[in-house]
DNA sequence: CGCATTTGACCAGCGC
DNA sequence: GCGCTGGTCAAATGCG
């Protein structure tokens, strides 16, 4: 049971197969296989995070070079230097490499190879010294290269940095711009943000909705009151608990009973889209044989039911990664076909989310912080979302609904669809931790010009091809990001899947979504008509990109 | 023993 | 008002 962030944050879910309680027996079978194997995993790629050294089949491994001394991020000199530095010591004569001193020798050895076979005692000596020089020469090399490495490393991380806090600053300027009046919510979102860039990028990116920062914070303070509340645990506080959780604007169920407002109600807009950003939910309908998606957060079983409608049970999950962190998650096996797993998350992290669960947290928030603004943009709400939907995925109909009859605002998108499916493959290496690979980037397919590190098994967006090409093409002025630039690579067939967690983990990504969202929305917006000849010059992620959503 | 899960009970909203 | 349903709680249970 691994506790870190990563991969097998939700080893006990895992193994717990609810469907087994409950549903029928042969689901259970079924559901068995192999479940940490099937776990949707998504993808760390945050460069120099710390998962992306624990990369455990690497050619490290093979060459025993100390895991120090290999960088995932290395070129592919000091890999080289590390086999032949390997091979030296194993008394191989090491193959020509990139190394140019090192072939010198090489060269100088292969050539009078024929003549040592003649002279033996000289040639030996003077080859054990060129040796013996040569060795020193790798160590001084290898030593160069890690100093290189690391020095890249932390460029990289910086850049990093840099870019999410720009595109930060980005969202926060155009949010200020929309609505000046939570400047001073945002801006104390912002200082809790920062402090938490520098390991883990942060989720709680502004949310660009009208008062969006404002119920951002509301909702964290409210929650981690509400939720002390709750966990105080005793007896005599069971009143109080239940009427804080009634208080508390997470505790408001999110069936169709729930007290949360309708849509559509006669509120003024101000109170009815707040209660609808609290409620709204993204829905995740994916293949899957394990019992729940890894999405990086740590989850704790709080409730099972029975649905109506559906055999198999609806299990709820709250986010255990933060005390009081208010996102609750509901896990069901769809009725029609149990190997779908449809996952619908709902409220915002108020903790900072590792690497591995910005994938998901983004992918949710974007879907989330579309839904709302579209509802918000106009009050024909399902029009506007109906136009989402089709921003998220301009060609399918089918991947992205949005609900505006439910009880809450609601996207679904669909994962189910891939044509040729991957969720059931087994990883390329046993290890739990998602390692890129960054010993064959040319091997991996891209989306968006990104490359993809296909240790996600989850069963993707799949919005590759489609946002790849129409919608984030289009878009690629509006949201400037050097890989978005590069040409894209037909997407594998069964990398499909990886998309999202690769797309996901690009901060562009919500930018990008929200510019195109912006686009839609700006031009079925009657009041945001005179906006829609902006919107390519400066929409850029401001509408949208709010991570507040997980 | 501590923690997570299970599961029956409770509560609130909705429809009849 | 009553029953149904969804969501949550918390004691009981299981597991490492």
């Amino acid at each position: 049971m691994e506790k870190g962030w990563g991969l097998a944050l939700e080893s006990d879910p895992l193994t717990t197969d609810f469907f087994s309680t409950k549903a029928t027996s042969a689901t259970g079978s079924f559901f068995r296989l192999n479940q940490q194997r099937d776990m949707f995993q998504f993808p760390v790629s945050l460069a120099g995070s710390r998962d992306d050294r624990r990369g455990t089949s690497s050619p490290s491994d093979d060459t025993r070079i100390p895991v120090d001394e290999v960088d995932f991020f290395s070129d592919k000199k000091s890999r080289i230097v590390g086999e032949d530095r390997v091979k030296k010591e194993h008394g191989e004569p090491a193959p020509s490499s990139d190394l140019d001193h090192v072939n010198t020798g090489l060269l100088l050895r292969t050539a009078g190879s024929d003549q040592s076979t003649v002279d033996d005692g000289v040639s030996s000596e003077m080859e054990d010294r060129r040796a013996k020089n040569e060795l020193a020469q790798l160590h001084v090399e290898l030593k160069r290269m890690n100093a290189e490495n690391q020095k890249l490393k932390d460029m990289l991380s910086h850049v990093n940095n840099n870019y999410t806090a720009l595109q930060m600053h980005l969202v926060t300027f155009m949010q200020q711009q929309r609505n000046p009046e939570t400047e001073h919510q945002v801006q104390e979102l912002k200082s809790e943000d920062k402090k938490h860039d520098e390991e883990i990028m942060p989720l709680k990116i502004l949310d660009p909705r009208p008062s969006g920062g404002a119920e951002t914070a509301e909702m964290m303070s409210t929650h981690s009151s509400s939720d002390e509340r709750t966990r105080s645990g005793t007896p005599q506080n069971n009143v109080e608990k239940r009427i804080g959780r009634e208080e508390s604007p997470e505790s408001e169920s999110w069936g169709p009973n729930s007290k949360a407002p309708k849509l559509n109600s006669g509120k003024p807009i101000d109170q009815s889209t707040e209660a609808a950003m609290r409620k709204a939910r993204v829905s995740v309908r994916a293949r899957s044989e394990a019992p729940m998606i890894t999405d990086g957060c740590q989850w704790r079983k709080y409730g099972q039911k029975m649905a109506k409608g559906n055999p198999c049970p609806r299990a709820y999950y709250r986010c255990t990664m933060a005390v009081g962190c208010p996102v609750r998650k509901q896990v069901q096996r769809c009725a029609d076909d149990r190997t779908i797993l449809i996952t619908t998350y709902e409220g915002n992290h108020n903790h900072p989310l590792p690497p591995a669960a910005m994938a998901m947290a983004s992918t949710t928030a974007a879907a989330a912080s579309m839904l709302l603004s579209g509802s918000m943009a106009s009050a024909d709400g399902i029009m506007n979302q109906n136009l989402l939907a089709k921003a998220i995925l301009p060609n399918s109909s089918t991947m992205a609904t949005i609900s505006a009859s439910a009880p809450f605002p609601t996207v679904t998108l669909d994962l189910t669809h891939s044509p040729n499916p991957l969720q059931f493959r087994s990883p390329p290496q046993p290890t739990q931790f998602q390692v890129p690979f960054p010993c064959q980037p040319q091997n991996l397919p891209q989306v968006f010009g990104q490359p993809l590190y296909n240790q996600s098994k989850f069963s993707g967006l799949q919005l590759s091809q489609e946002m790849g090409s129409s919608q984030l093409g289009h878009q690629q002025h509006q949201v400037p990001h050097p890989q978005l630039q590069q040409p894209q690579q037909p997407s594998l067939a069964d990398t499909v899947s990886a998309a999202t967690a690769a797309i996901t983990n690009d901060p562009s990504f919500t930018a990008a979504l929200a510019a195109a969202i912006t686009s839609i929305i700006g031009g079925a917006h009657p009041n945001s008509s005179s906006n829609t000849s902006n919107n390519n010059n400066s929409s850029n992620g401001n509408n949208n990109p709010s991570h507040n959503r997980q």
